[in-house]
This record gives structure tokens, C-alpha cells and sequence, in this order.
DNA sequence: CAAATTATTTAGTCTTGCCTAAAAAAGTTT
DNA sequence: AAACTTTTTTAGGCAAGACTAAATAATTTG
């Protein structure tokens, strides 16, 4: 397992979570910051390998292999990204680099101690969950920021609608994963919401709530 | 810098402190397990970007940057060879391989975190000293125990050969960094030691004495 | 010192993982 | 449904890092 398979993996893993249909070549792409055609290769050689089910124009899914080794992958990354945090003190925006290559060490053994020196922590600092090592990983429950109360602190944690469109948009509203959005109020009329980001105030209509997944801190 | 031309500045590194000539291609590739002729190929790579002079069939040395920058990773290694076995309970022939892989992360706060968390240590658990961050090593005046006289009483401060064959056999002899040995006698036949190791007496080949550093008291 | 041997480099190939450009399929319009 | 647009795949290429086989330099030996 090469680097870079294992990054395909994760990526694949990560997008099956808010669109559980075939994973499209170009939505890799944009998240490995590379070239569709580049995409079609590697999920290619990922298919041969039974990591996942790829038919020609019709997306790529994961097998079970392939999603066990997608949440270990996870898992090594929660893990340190813990360990960068509590033992290093390191801040919140400097760990994903690091935790981005720690996830490739090879070791089961490393892991597994690792995970005993945390005292078995079940959260990474964001609150998503962190695998054990048979590959089980609690269920997030994540909402639509439209069924937010107003008054409420969240966090986004994706998408639905993943057209290039809105995901500019968010952009735009410098909304990302990991974002803190507090919803200020709700408007009746439409159901428009004002939300803080950071120190920002932004308006937003139901349609752009309809398609943000956010958990509640 | 990647993975393969950080491999081949450590193993420059280690093979210029038992010969301070130019290594050789050959040299190189045994301890990379590889061919003189991809050697060739990499060192050319290595003196382009001014990392070590080369000059055809008169060998390969470091520059000073060169020699910098495989000290950085030689300190990368031995902070997590203590980290595994002082945080994480590896035992010392298990470090090697996992240290191996995580002497490539880059990320000079991570390594000067993680130096600190570890409370500053001098030395690895081979007893070998560890770079400080800015590439300043001290030196250790140490002694192959075959070279040493019967009647003298020695410390432990490190081992030539790192296999886990060898460490294991150690861990068995209970002989670790620190541990007092004195040398009973020596026979003239064969070269081999009877020591005293505490309350215990052990006799070992000439081999084994011949790959264990020891330091007068 | 010349011949034989050994060490080292050169030349050409392979695989991995990426790319661009072109072709083909799918999806959208009119 | 034909024409157009977008998405996806195919084809061909490139750089890194390794390899084998052949050539050449260095070293050892008779």
C-alpha cells in the first residue's frame, strides 16, 4: 500500500460520508488537487487490487477492504492529531500537516500503544470519532444547518450539494469544513439565516442552509 | 528533499564516521540494499543540489549542508527511538524499524516539541548522542569491549551492530546501556571475554565483544 | 609493466504517479 | 431527437528512482 493509495482511499472514504453514490473521478480530483485522468488511473489499480468497485463513467465505491483501510488510515490520524494537540501543544490549525504524513507510518504496533498513551480517547480535538482497531467508528450526527434553533453554535462538517457553484459560494463566505457558524437569528418569511463566522456577520438563504452539514458542539 | 535523498544522506553520514575518505558507490548500495549503478545516478542528483561533492570514481563526501541536513535526520531518528521506548514501552530492538519511518517527517516543530516533551535527552537507548537543533553532536569516546584489557571494569554506552538478533541477545544477558561490566578474562584462543555482569558471570565470543561499545570508568 | 580482475559509470528500460490533449460518453438544450 | 456542453476516459508523455547489461576506469597480480 502506497502512499498515495492510501491518500486515494482516505479521500474516497471521506466523500462516500455525505454522498453515498458513486464517487466521481472529478470530485477526487478536486480534492487531491489533481487531474481527473490522473484519478481514472489510480482507481484503476485500486480496483485490481479489490479495494473498490469502479465501473467506467459511474463512480467508484469502496469495498469492505478498502473502507477498513480507508478507517485505519482515520484512525492514525485522529490519533496523532491528539497527540499533537495534548502532548505537544500544538494549535488546532498547525496540526493537520503534520498529522497528513504521521498517518502513513506503518507500524499496528505504534498505533495501538499510541492509542494507550492517550488513554483511549474516542474524539479527535474536533469531535469526530476515532476508530478502534477492528474499524468500528461511532456515528457523527450530523444535521442540515436548516433545522439549526437559532442561538445555537455549530460546526460545519460538509456538504450535500457539492456542485462547483456552491461550493464557490462557501468559499466566498470563507465557510469550510471545520468552520464555527453560530446561528444569530432565523427569518419566518423565508427562512433565511444570520450567522456569525468568527467576528463576520453573513446572511444566507434556506437553499444554502438546506445543503450545509453542521454537528452541534 | 525526498524520502530516498534523505536515506542516502544518512547513510553517507554514518559510513563518513568510520572512514573519512570518500565512500564509495559501493558502499553506498550495500547499505542501501540497492546497486552502485542507481547510486550513481542519485549522488550525481545530490552534487547538483550541492549536498555532497562527488567527483567520478573517487567517491562521495558531504558538504556542510549536506552534513546539516543528515544530521537533522539522525536527531529525527534518535528522538523517536526515545519516544517509543520511553513513552511508548517499545522494547530496543523494536524502535529501529518505526523510527526508521518517522526520521521523515518534516516539521522542525514537531522534532523541537517532541525534544522537549522528551525533557531534552542526550542519547538514544543504543547510547548513541543525539544532534541538537543546530546540527552540534557531541562526540563519545567509546571502545569496542574486545579491546579491552582483562581486569578492567566498564560501562555499557552502546552497540555497533543494531540488528534485533543482537539487541535480543542482550536483553537475554541482561546487558543494557548503563549496565557495569567488568572483564574477568580473556582467551587467547578464540578472543572471548568472560565478563562479570553484576553478581552474574557470562562468556561471550569475540564477535559479540566486538560489537558492544564500553566506556572506562 | 602488461594482463586479469574488480569497481564504477553509462546506456537503455521499467514502474509509479502524475500530466496534457484528444476522444468518447453522458447529460442538457432547443 | 439533434446539437451542444460537460464529464470522463484514453492515449501518449514525463520525471523519479530503481534495475540489467555493457563499457570503461582503477587496481591487483603474475
Amino acid at each position: 500500500m502506497t502512499y498515495s493509495e492510501e491518500n486515494y482511499l482516505k479521500i474516497i472514504y471521506h466523500l462516500s460520508l455525505n454522498q453515498a453514490k458513486g464517487i466521481t473521478t472529478n470530485a477526487i480530483a478536486s480534492q487531491m488537487e489533481s487531474k481527473p485522468s490522473s484519478v481514472t488511473d489510480m482507481v484503476q489499480k485500486l480496483a485490481d487490487k479489490g479495494l473498490v468497485v469502479y465501473k467506467k463513467y459511474q463512480g467508484v465505491s469502496l469495498t469492505d477492504e478498502g473502507r477498513f483501510t480507508a478507517l485505519m488510515i482515520v484512525r492514525k490520524h485522529r490519533l496523532w492529531e491528539v497527540f499533537l494537540l495534548e502532548k505537544l501543544d500544538f494549535s488546532w490549525d498547525e496540526v493537520h500537516d503534520v498529522a497528513e504524513q504521521l498517518e502513513h507510518i506503518k507500524s499496528d504496533k505504534l498505533i495501538n500503544k499510541l492509542e494507550e498513551f492517550l488513554d483511549f480517547p474516542t474524539e479527535d480535538p474536533h469531535g469526530d470519532p476515532i476508530p478502534d482497531r477492528n474499524g468500528k467508528i461511532a456515528k457523527v450526527d450530523k444535521k442540515l444547518l436548516s433545522e439549526i434553533a437559532a442561538g445555537k453554535k455549530v460546526i460545519c462538517v460538509g456538504v450535500k450539494d457539492s456542485s462547483s457553484a456552491f461550493l464557490q459560494y462557501l468559499d466566498k463566505q470563507q465557510i469550510a469544513l471545520g468552520s464555527t457558524i453560530e446561528v444569530m437569528s432565523k427569518e419566518d418569511f423565508d427562512m433565511s439565516l444570520t450567522l456569525k463566522l468568527g467576528d463576520k456577520q453573513v446572511t444566507v438563504s434556506n437553499k444554502i442552509a438546506a445543503n450545509l452539514f453542521v454537528k452541534t458542539i
